[in-house]
DNA sequence: GGCGAGCGTGACAGCGCTGTCATCAGAGTG
DNA sequence: CACTCTGATGACAGCGCTGTCACGCTCGCC
């Protein structure tokens, strides 16, 4: 089978390939039966235009980049299906790409990336989002940008995030109302701003109850299913034990479920545990964890909505804040007595 | 930032731009002297080749397709990061896209994803690797592709998969060797070959113990985890009850977990669980689950070897089977006295 | 009836590379 | 010493599209 080029539409639609250009990329000034005409011949020709062609002898490649640090699986695959919804939407693609070095090796990568593939603008995923030199090496170059949730702090490029500090408050408010007191919280990755934002969400929350984190109650985890394990390992050896763990992350409330049945500890009648995210995992655990919704879909998809739209018109829209939802299930009760 | 071309490093080397094509393709016929000034030239200009233009002046594009149609997401994860490794092995690129029509609405989108982005090859995994049709359109217009886990039946093009019936008949002995003998099993979508494969399994397991699969012992799944927990909810409703459930993969074991859990049937106490593929999922489960190892990264990476070797020789290579592994953790115990 | 405005169309030059073929210097041969 | 052969290099024509510009024709208007 020999490509089909447009050389051929024109040749049997009896027009010059520059028609053939015009109908497929919708522009005016075509007359409605040469416009017939040609889309007769590009179907029965099953012809599809070179998108390398089109993208190298136009300025535009249609085609956005997505870049990525390996978060939590599901949270990754929802801000994927995001933003792959969007650029279907529009009629654009997207690159997926996953980039695990740092610093000046991770700028000249990404920057390659860009650049040897011709992308119009890039998709940046946290942790990815937050990096500074990366930022700056993307406006240096005029490279069109959207960025996921990058932390507080004013940013020249369409961003979106969500309120994290709220959803950890709010989280914590639950625990509190259920009259928890000795709460311990584990802290997510440190390069993730949503662990340092949802940290700070948990100690508001505390402080507005009069209450400080007891030493030995806050642990450092890892968003990781194993930094979970390890970490209430750790907190429930301590005696007393906490009533209450929150867990900056599904993953590591999922550790820590397992840890409490291997100890032998009721979830929720001696230890309630919250996590954080909603994701798919979230709804497969015994007991059902307490969680907060995290909009990745959406986070992705009106980013990438963002990003097209800045393309077209070159301004940068404000900072959009996508709601979350707080998800109580089975996984948190009243304090044991 | 204006693009630079292959024109900037020829004059700035003082080489024509055919030189500077040599020595970014590693071609012979160049003084070292002459490759070391094109290098100094390329690395002082932070000179990137377009991808875009050599894959049109060429006639291959060095980037494979990944198609996929959601199976598990962990076992999507580990396919995409197998045939990922792979291509970066080989200085290739892979360009992942999900697919969900069935029938000529899908190939007709495969088959123009292939050509307007000129594909070299395609990586299909299941259930896609399964479409006759499919299979059919791609042999006939010459698309390269390796298929994995495309079921049994010769196919002349490169090929992967795993021994699902030994898999499945192994997991059925340890149950047996345990002293179950009313053993459930839910089957999983019917689309995946790989589902039948393992229901296969099972019942030659059973058969070689003079056992048939008692009447309603057996459900159809879907695979995922809703389905398992709809599966459980009929299995475990019956008097009297299996004393094992063998789910077909680990999302819908998780799901008869979490049913067990709800109706306060002790696992494995009173009734032993068993998954497959061995995802992420499976160690975080309570009881921590006992499963199949299913090599995903392997198959993958393999398949991509294979269909890159098949690029460049021209022979279609053996069909590969990747070995699998029993994992027995702790959801599977001895049957109740 | 004459003139400008625009509509519909095509010719042609690239986009940034690779493939093919020509060219030329220098080495090897009898 | 004339002759062939090989290695190193460059000129140039595309790959399949889009952008720019020019052209002719129709229409409306004074």
């Amino acid at each position: 089978m020999s490509r089909k080029t447009i050389h051929d539409v024109a040749a049997a639609a009896g027009v010059s390939i520059k028609t053939v250009s015009r109908v497929l990329n919708d522009e005016t000034n075509v007359r409605p039966d040469t416009r017939a005409r040609v889309l007769a011949a590009i179907d029965a020709l099953q012809f599809r235009p070179s998108l390398l062609a089109r993208s190298l002898a136009g300025n535009r490649s249609h085609t956005l980049g997505f870049i990525y640090d390996d978060p939590s699986v599901h949270h990754l695959k929802d801000l994927q299906r995001g933003a792959m919804a969007r650029c279907r939407e529009a009629g654009n693609r997207l690159l997926v790409q996953p980039f695990v070095e740092r610093g000046a090796e991770l700028v000249r990568e990404v920057v390659g990336f860009v650049t040897q593939t011709h992308l119009d603008g890039l998709i940046v995923t946290p942790p990815l989002s937050v990096l500074p030199d990366l930022a700056a090496a993307l406006e240096e170059r005029g490279i069109a940008h959207a960025r996921i949730a990058p932390g507080d702090g004013a940013t020249n490029v369409p961003t979106t995030d969500m309120d994290d500090v709220s959803a950890a408050r709010e989280m914590t408010e639950h625990l509190l109302s259920l009259g928890h007191r000795d709460i311990a919280f584990i802290i997510g990755h440190p390069e993730h701003v949503s662990a340092h934002q949802r940290f700070m969400g948990f100690r508001l929350a505390m402080e507005a109850h009069g209450l400080l984190p007891p030493a030995g109650r806050v642990v450092q985890g890892a968003y990781s299913f194993e930094s979970g394990v390890a970490a209430a390992r750790k907190l429930l050896a301590a005696r007393p034990r906490p009533t209450a763990i929150f867990a900056s992350n599904d993953d590591m409330a999922a550790g820590v479920l397992l840890t409490a049945h291997d100890l032998g500890i009721a979830v929720p009648g001696e230890l309630s545990v919250a996590g954080f995210d909603d994701s798919f995992i979230a709804g497969t655990l015994w007991p059902r964890l307490s969680t907060v919704h995290q909009p990745s879909f959406d986070l992705a998809y009106e980013a990438t909505g963002q990003l097209l739209a800045f393309l077209k018109t070159g301004e940068v829209p404000p900072r959009l804040r996508v709601p979350h939802r707080l998800v109580v299930r089975a996984s948190t009760g009243p304090v044991p007595a």
